[in-house]
DNA sequence: CTGAAAGCGCTTACAG
DNA sequence: CTGAAAGCGCTTACAG
């Protein structure tokens, strides 16, 4: 038995083909008893529109993805569910990998040859002032995804960094830690810099003054973890927990305390940022923020379907991140969640 | 300008659409020369056949893909070639995940009543007799993905574990190592045990005695790398290196070690297999087996594709595997690498 | 070996 | 608000 097509609605539901079409696609200018035998149609029957007939006629509207630093589980991800909601909506997606400012012009240039209708800008291009510039000369509406202070004449993605850290920091407060130490992302990442602002502010709030010997910097790698870590714990008076700006150096603040004969999370509790794959294949497991990847890719893709449509208009959206709690902040005594009940 | 069309190509090779399209499709039952005549005005014309309009006509082949551990990192990697594959191919690819049994059942059940034609079956789960025997009830192609030992009336695509470890040993060997370690896989996990045949027979044949407490018994889990790495390195006389099953114990194993204050590699040498992220994440990276998941991906697509156009007849392909030399293998003297050339 | 015709399932003008 | 006709770019029978 073959799936069901316009026809067999148009024909169950007393109307013509063009009438289901139009309840298909916003059912504007139709009468709503009709539209409502038509959707009745459609339910019995368990239409789909056939996506590949709606191309042919349609065309497809192609969305490019730049890749700045490919390899990245968060950039795997990330194509996964734009490809995947690109297939819903009959799109296409078409991907380029780039490097310096240079290949990445070529990439971005491909892409538009390749008539792409729109471009996602994934980190890190979309947190470069020169990265952005050059694409916006394309004259193809772009996406940024997951800057933390995208333009308002950019249609942008992301989570609330800022209040993501904030919530990493009361966490931590709540397992009872009051001497937090912190290691920063790399310098013009702007979600790094939100997440820090927090930490900051978040120590203030509750009273503490924020120690310069207890921020260490960082870039993000791993190795730069473990550097930062020895610093940090170094030191005569440890602090009791580290907030580490993503998961790899977190990773690396874990190996390094071990290494010391340290205790996690007894003796040092670790946080990371961005629920990578390490996070959670470490043991103890790093309790991190979330990134919902995959709506945001979906997001992205959606913004770029409405900023083709609607020439350029740009649009903004905020999504939920979640606190993920693992083994290297368990608090001691066992309760710490009641605090939050 | 919009893209060329079957039409343009027919016009200028003066000849109907249709022999363009014979040309296409396989060029069977085409004249030498008029098929010449054909691909020229296809290269001129950059024409590319429009895989909507293909589709329209010929309906789209499903393929299924049953993920029995969603979140790994090979499976992002795989799912990400097996849909740019699809997409190249004209087919579709529809996703369902599972976990036990019966999960696994109601996942299958459902891809077959979205019409899978064929379904992709990724570790664990090829390697499970009792998830096969019931995939095969089902009555649609299915096809094994680095299952070690593939059943022959199954289609499969894997690499060769066996040889791979061998080279793996070599490259240990080659930086003078003779006191190696191993630390193993899961038991039902068929590579994992090629794996470890090939480390006995790789010490058997350099003339050296597989020593039992030199292997240690481990999940593939990071954690299970810990207690392995553990129990291998508290024993008076230590191994020089020692060679995990997968990256993720090779990682513990780095992090055990450090604790300890060996350096990796000049005290120990550690590697893993499979080319994992945290392989690279962690410092030193780790000296390991790339799988190469993205063409395994795309054979396995189309092995699908041809399974479904030759009713089920089965065809196997092995894939070249790279070993990637990384800092937990370094040789102390720096010209370990001159042994291969 | 080659081509004219019809059709895949949908949408785009164009009427009414 | 609704529909008849034509067409998207390709492929499937069917002829020759």
């Amino acid at each position: 038995m073959s799936a069901a097509t316009i026809y067999d609605v148009a024909r169950k539901a007393r109307v013509s083909a063009m009438t289901v079409s139009r309840v298909i696609n916003g059912g504007v200018n139709v009468d709503e008893t009709t539209r409502d035998r038509v959707k009745a149609a459609i339910a019995s029957l368990q239409y789909q529109v056939n996506q590949a007939a709606r191309s042919a006629r349609k065309g497809v509207l192609r969305i490019g993805l730049l890749l700045g630093s490919p390899g990245a589980a968060f950039m795997s991800d990330f194509q996964l569910g734009a490809m995947d909601q690109c297939g819903q909506e009959g799109a296409q997606l078409i991907v380029e990998k780039c490097g310096d400012l240079d290949s990445q012009r070529a990439a971005a240039a491909r892409l538009v040859e390749n008539s792409a209708d729109c471009i996602l800008v994934p980190p890190p291009l979309c947190d470069l002032e020169a990265s952005l510039r050059q694409l916006e000369d394309l004259c193809v509406p772009i996406v940024a995804v997951a800057s933390a202070r995208p333009a308002a004449h950019i249609s942008a993605v992301r989570i609330d960094d800022y209040q993501a850290a904030k919530t990493m920091m009361h966490h931590l407060f709540a397992a009872g830690h009051r001497d937090i130490a912190f290691i920063q992302g790399e310098p013009g990442h702007s979600p790094a810099q939100l997440r820090y602002h927090a930490y900051c502010d978040a120590m203030r709030v509750a009273g503490m003054r924020v120690r310069p010997e207890r921020v260490a910097e960082g870039v993000l790698t791993y190795r730069s973890g473990l550097a930062a870590a020895q610093a940090l714990l170094d030191q005569p008076d440890r602090p009791s927990a580290i907030f580490a700006c993503n998961d790899d150096m977190a990773a690396a603040v874990i190996a390094v305390a071990q290494g010391m004969g340290l205790r996690v999370p007894q003796d040092l509790a670790v946080c990371g940022f961005d629920d990578a794959p390490i996070a959670a294949s470490v043991w103890p497991g790093v309790t991190t923020i979330h990134q919902p990847i995959d709506e945001m890719a979906r997001a992205a893709v959606q913004l770029a379907i409405e900023a083709v449509r609607e020439r350029g208009r740009a649009r903004h959206r905020v999504l939920p991140y979640t606190l993920v709690a693992r083994e290297s902040t368990a608090a001691q005594n066992g309760n710490q969640s009641s605090a939050f009940l």
